[in-house]
DNA sequence: AGAGTCATGTCAGTAACTGACATGACTCTA
DNA sequence: TAGAGTCATGTCAGTTACTGACATGACTCT
């Protein structure tokens, strides 16, 4: 019989997103959390920095689909780059996902924290994805404002997503915005 | 004689300025702070409420100068007063201003905490000229997209002005900026 | 002169986070 | 197969951010 349970990682960020959907982020301990999971505060503070990280796992590999869509396209106008960026990571949300989502978007909006953490992390996508579009030769300045105004896109996407009335899939809203966004810009 | 001397609030903002440059965010405590203000823990509390809230008091005034620009343009185009937002707050980056604006951001770009309250602050501000420009019928999406565009530009401006090697005034590289959003997108 | 106001101090408590060291099941090797 | 590591976890003590409750004493108003 093994001494330790596996996953010790996994089964803390589900405790954890269960635990602050029942009793708020604030209101949740990390002795709490790591109890739920059958460990100690210690250990939780070995797999995440801190109490909100908990809430951020994947984040990795969702940065990851972005670049990947970039390194995809052989296009060299830096909104064609960004529009495969965006394409690409689409598919980090299937349906099956959305309801997920909601319930840590709402605990997320819910705290002050926690929405700096977000914001935290859209902003180091930005910067990964303007090192990539540099890399791809194309001025710095442009690299920053296009990648930036990706994120955009993709962040009203997919506050638009995990509306409760809306049905479209992730991919379908993104273009979506993508355009108007073109049409707001262009028509100067 | 009076019991207590004025302006604690200053006071604290000053020596948290001063010793977060000396010695860095994290390794200076917020007793040391209010103690270099005469004062105690308790009260940095009653006027910030943390430790990184002291490096951005003027936040109300700041976005105050964006929502100013706005009302005293005419247009009903979002780009056009998301510029003339632009153009007025360039007047609270006056030259004096420039070599504390500096040491400011080197302390803020030093630490991660400081980096994400930073940008909850442009987040709330996008927020801000979001709901400015749809009271001036704008649709919501087009706002909020031309809002972050505009806070893009802004943070860009922002990043040049303080350079070392940089010298031209604040509102000169904010148009500039601008310019080349425009082209980005336009020439699409 | 007495009552009230208000900025500040004092003190005790909670919870996030960290460093140092202990434990015990598992693996590898002589 | 014994003995030596390895490694995920536990235990414990400490620091610091932040909060609530109450005390103080100069100033103001009547």
């Amino acid at each position: 019989m093994a001494r330790w349970q596996s996953g010790a990682r996994e089964r803390l960020a589900a405790s954890a997103l269960e635990l602050f959907s029942a009793q708020g982020f604030e209101r949740t301990t990390v002795a709490e959390i790591a109890a739920a999971a059958g460990l100690t505060e210690r250990t939780f503070f070995r797999y995440y920095a801190d109490k909100p990280e908990v809430l951020f796992a994947g984040q990795d590999e969702f940065e990851g689909l972005f670049l990947a869509g970039i390194e995809a396209s052989t296009s060299t106008r830096p909104m064609d780059l960004v529009a495969a960026a965006l394409d690409h990571a689409a598919t980090f949300f299937p349906d099956e996902r959305r309801a997920w989502s909601r319930s840590r978007r709402d605990v997320v909006t819910g705290n002050v924290a926690l929405h700096e953490r977000e914001l935290h992390k859209m902003s180091a996508l930005a910067d990964a994805l303007t090192s990539a579009l540099v890399a791809r030769d194309i001025n710095p300045i442009a690299a920053a404002l296009a990648a930036e105004a990706g994120v955009s896109v993709f962040r009203r996407a997919f506050a638009a997503w995990v509306n409760d009335k809306e049905t479209r899939p992730f991919d379908d809203i993104q273009r979506d915005v993508l355009q108007q966004l073109q049409v707001l810009l262009s028509s100067n």
